[in-house]
DNA sequence: ATTTAGTTTAACCATATAGTTAACTTTTGT
DNA sequence: ACAAAAGTTAACTATATGGTTAAACTAAAT
């Protein structure tokens, strides 16, 4: 992945760096001249191929959410019983977090301190794609199949247990003292029970 | 709360501002002219009781979080019935971050940026109180009387209920088109349920 | 070979920002 | 009443940072 074998174009090792650089230290945070050492370029190409900070950022903001969001969303819109649909939701959204487990909290931070970013990049395209999910809890509720709860609530529980453990990583690590390694490990025992736990805490049965 | 009447010392005016504007802004992000101006002091008086912003912001983040977190973990020690001691944490939990909303973002961000700022200040000062706790559970379930995972993992999915809606708060309300209002009202529901629901993921009851 | 467009570099610039200084004012202690 | 201490202010400094510029270099097209 960090090998870079002096391949790719300029453009490309500016945005790879970019991306990095971002995700760790924020808009703020972040230096250009950061970036441009980690690119292992001079500064001036930034501005040449991305015109300015605020640009630059935003590209990598887009292709973060954008390439990545709907593909999540995408899964929940199949034609598929609920049950089998929270396993798979399951496993596909631990496997794309766990390749990209910096973007969570990247997103959430940036939204919090400019939230009109993220409604101009997405907004409706995410709602639209989490509204069929919605209506397929609401029917299977409606026919006593569910755990008596809103569909927001629903779905906000579900998002809840997959997520926040890259949220709070840092946090996680330091309570309970696990290194890098222990932290996947603590990740992958909850890709082992997630499934099940899910169809059990929206469908109200017992494990 | 902020009907300033003019009462309170400049140094404690300092940190006020200095507190809202690092929740918000993070410590990169803010600014020291801003915090003055939102003190409505001059600048200098920032450096006079302070020194400098990295160690006005620690007292911000050592207060966020000291002052917090124990306040929580402290419930987790209480001698009491497992699914009693959920019910209060859930309420208790729930109470505190209504009424400071922006600190678990606050703290897991910078967390992420310098985790050795928390370790510094609290890690086994919260690990400690959490630890009971993990035993707590560890005993229920080898009586039987929860779901059959790790302590960690369910205190983890506790955690996970409780706060990410607080995370994740500006993606929710775009995806959902919630006013502060709507917002409000969202949490409102889930303190009304998550009672009854943790001790039934915890203990694996149906509702 | 020469032109041309694209790429890269080093040296600059303007500005924003954390931090300092020194003069001034108010409060407190005697 | 006086002096010392604490508090406050405006002006300033040093530096970091995003951004610009113009010249140099490269490679392809003619």
């Amino acid at each position: 992945m960090s090998s870079e074998t002096e391949s790719s174009s300029t453009e490309q090792k500016i945005f790879d760096a970019a991306r990095d650089v971002f995700q760790s230290k924020g808009l703020e945070g972040a230096r250009m001249q950061e970036i441009a050492d980690k690119a292992d370029i001079n500064k001036s190409m930034l501005h040449y191929y991305y015109r300015s900070k605020e640009k630059l950022f935003e590209k990598v903001y887009e292709l973060s959410i954008i390439k990545l969001m709907p593909q999540v969303a995408s899964l929940l819109n199949e034609e598929m019983p609920l049950d089998m649909k929270l396993r798979k939701f399951s496993a596909k959204y631990l496997e794309l977090v766990k390749a990209n487990p910096d973007i969570p909290l990247f997103v959430i931070h940036e939204m919090n301190k400019n939230p009109s970013r993220l409604k101009k990049f997405i907004a409706k395209e995410i709602g639209k794609r989490v509204q069929p999910f919605l209506n397929q809890i609401k029917e299977e509720r409606e026919k006593g199949n569910t755990v008596n709860l809103p569909p927001e609530q629903i779905f906000v529980n579900i998002m809840s247990m997959l997520v926040f453990p890259f949220l709070a990583r840092p946090v996680l690590q330091v309570i309970f003292d696990m290194d890098e390694k222990a932290f996947s490990e603590f990740i992958a025992v909850r890709e082992a029970f997630m499934p099940d736990y899910l169809v059990s805490m929206v469908m109200n049965k017992e494990l």
